[in-house]
DNA sequence: TTTGAAATTGCAATCGATTGCGTAAAATAT
DNA sequence: ATATTTTACGCAATCGATTGCAATTTCAAA
């Protein structure tokens, strides 16, 4: 296992009584050697079962070919989703990726993002954990050439490329939807306010009671309800109040929405005639349970293509003065069972 | 963004006229270098913004500290809590993680290993593609001194570290359970049999059988039904024999076992009654469909902790007269609604 | 004050691939 | 046959960090 010696293109070279230089030039492709060498070296660079040494050669080049990619956990289908479709794109591209996992917390998030920068990686992707609370490592990744690419989850004041959701549109969707199904106390459950995306989604809240001209309930809306456990928590209470509501928009996701759902059934409330529940990401299990839940579908996969493709195109871009993109990718409500009464 | 000079040790050692190599040591916490420049020349380095350039670090060392993961895909629960248990452990010894998917493909499988190999990764960790029929792309990341490690899907013929699930106890206690609790006619979803795991989970079905005395019926055994709609299709099938099933393993998956739930629902039978469902692998859904579904948990992310641990373990441990470890990892069989009949 | 050992630092090669420049050889034009 | 252009290949520097060995300095012991 240990000290195996690789073959290198000296190896080829001295084997066929010429020089690294022409082996390079051979293996790269270059028009500046004869095919017929060419041939040859390929041939026994084949036989010697060489393998390129990225790490020489992407010293030499100055670039890597390699995008890292932080995100807050691998293990959370929005994520594993995008990643799948930023590899999809890489791939081909002959690209690598290099993931790290942020754990929502910001110092290990500066340590990932230190690490590839170390890694003298082409480009850093990155949905900014929760507890962010300052960029200076994002804006280190500028300072050192690095081309940064934030996703979802963004720090706006940052100027970077962009893909995001448009999380005010999505949401303002489906609460019109339940106001125009009827239900009157729309509650919302939402997360920590220092990120853009969950702000965003209480502003389109917002926006369609103004649309409906409905007014706002304050003590409906339950901050930092994010998970499945603290949807159920804000659940409880919200249905212990004086005047409960009839509806609750879990903003955060679905596993918040479960949360919700669990409640309601352990109360004997039934769902969706006396409480509609809508979710957000369109988590697998959402059209499992029972009611299926209404929810917001992200298309997570496609997101990684966009981020990745914004890359390839920025790269071949020299022109430094374009402005940063932002592309933002227009989410679909889906109606399903928990929203849906027949009055 | 383009163009930017990244400040080496030269500039470092420029600054403070002394030399790259007293940089370089002082930057390695040497002791062979004073204490008072050692603080100067971190201090500076940190004043320059200075971030070590890995590719020449490794190149220089033969390393990379880099652990290279093959995966099927990386948005299906198993394994990306596998990758999150791996990524827990590496992280902490400052290991980087490249991810690749083949796509259950044998041909993007190989080309995966041979960029892992071309990066100079210290590791390759894999699980092998469903269609994967010859293993000599994994026996040349061995003769490239490579560190190989399969996990849950693994070539058997091949000496190498190994991470498994008993699958067979797993799917004989599975089945047991059935068996038990007084079904008599019970089918089994089967996967690939070219993968060793699927392999065993047919003899752990077959061995329950034998165990229990009972003969096994070969027309209720459906070959590669391993995805919601396969497993779906096998039902209908089954449950419109003369004699239909009551009761079905679906040893592939969860989302198989899903396949049938929702034909049974379609088909107005009712579980876990007329019809008991036992699926594998304890996917988030499992628990969430009604009835939830009775199933096996495989432990995924101390999965990848066991493989990354392993891997730490074995480059510390230059003995090379070391037998290829085999480390089994007992799965757990959840019972739930899907086969819980009272009689 | 001298001597020897220990502590610091510098020199230069090395990891493997790439590439600008120069030159010899081959091909084409005159 | 000679001049000129192409083509093909070699030389040597380079990317940035590491490290064995040599050289110098420091310091304590004699």
């Amino acid at each position: 296992m240990k000290k195996v010696k690789r073959t290198t293109i000296y190896d080829i070279a001295e084997k066929l009584g010429i020089t690294a230089s022409s082996v390079s030039r051979a293996l790269n492709n270059s028009s500046q050697v004869n095919e017929k060498t060419k041939e040859l070296i390929i041939k026994t660079a084949d036989e010697l079962n060489y393998k390129r040494n990225l790490l020489a050669s992407n010293l030499r080049k100055g670039q890597s070919k390699t995008i890292g990619v932080v995100i807050p956990r691998i293990n959370q289908n929005f994520f594993s989703n995008v990643i799948a479709g930023i590899e999809e794109v890489t791939y081909q591209k002959g690209f690598n990726l290099i993931i790290c996992q942020s754990g929502e917390d910001h110092d290990k998030e500066i340590q990932c993002v230190n690490t590839l920068i170390n890694q003298h990686v082409d480009c850093i992707v990155i949905s900014v954990s929760a507890d962010s609370y300052d960029y200076q490592h994002l804006q280190n990744v500028l300072d050192h050439g690095i081309q940064l690419i934030q996703f979802d989850r963004v720090a706006e004041e940052l100027e970077t490329l962009k893909v995001i959701n448009d999380n005010l549109q999505a949401s303002y969707e489906a609460v019109s939807h339940l106001i125009e199904g009827g239900y009157k106390r729309i509650a919302l459950l939402e997360g920590p306010q220092n990120l853009s995306i969950f702000k965003q989604r209480k502003e389109g809240y917002l926006k369609a009671f103004k649309a409906y001209n409905v007014p706002v309930i304050e003590e409906l809306i339950v901050e930092n309800a994010w998970t499945k456990e603290l949807g159920a928590e804000g659940t409880r209470k919200l249905l212990s109040l004086p005047h409960p509501p009839d509806a609750i928009f879990a903003s955060t996701s679905d596993f918040s929405a479960l949360g919700v759902l669990d409640v309601a059934n352990a109360m004997g409330i039934k769902v969706p005639s006396e409480l509609g529940i809508c979710g957000y990401a369109n988590e697998s299990f959402s059209e499992i349970t029972s009611p299926s839940i209404t929810t917001i579908d992200q298309f997570s996969v496609y997101m990684g293509n966009t981020v990745a493709n914004l890359f390839f195109q920025e790269i071949g871009n020299n022109d430094t003065t374009t402005k940063p993109k932002i592309i933002s990718i227009k989410p679909e409500l889906i109606i399903r069972g928990s929203t849906k009464r027949n009055r």
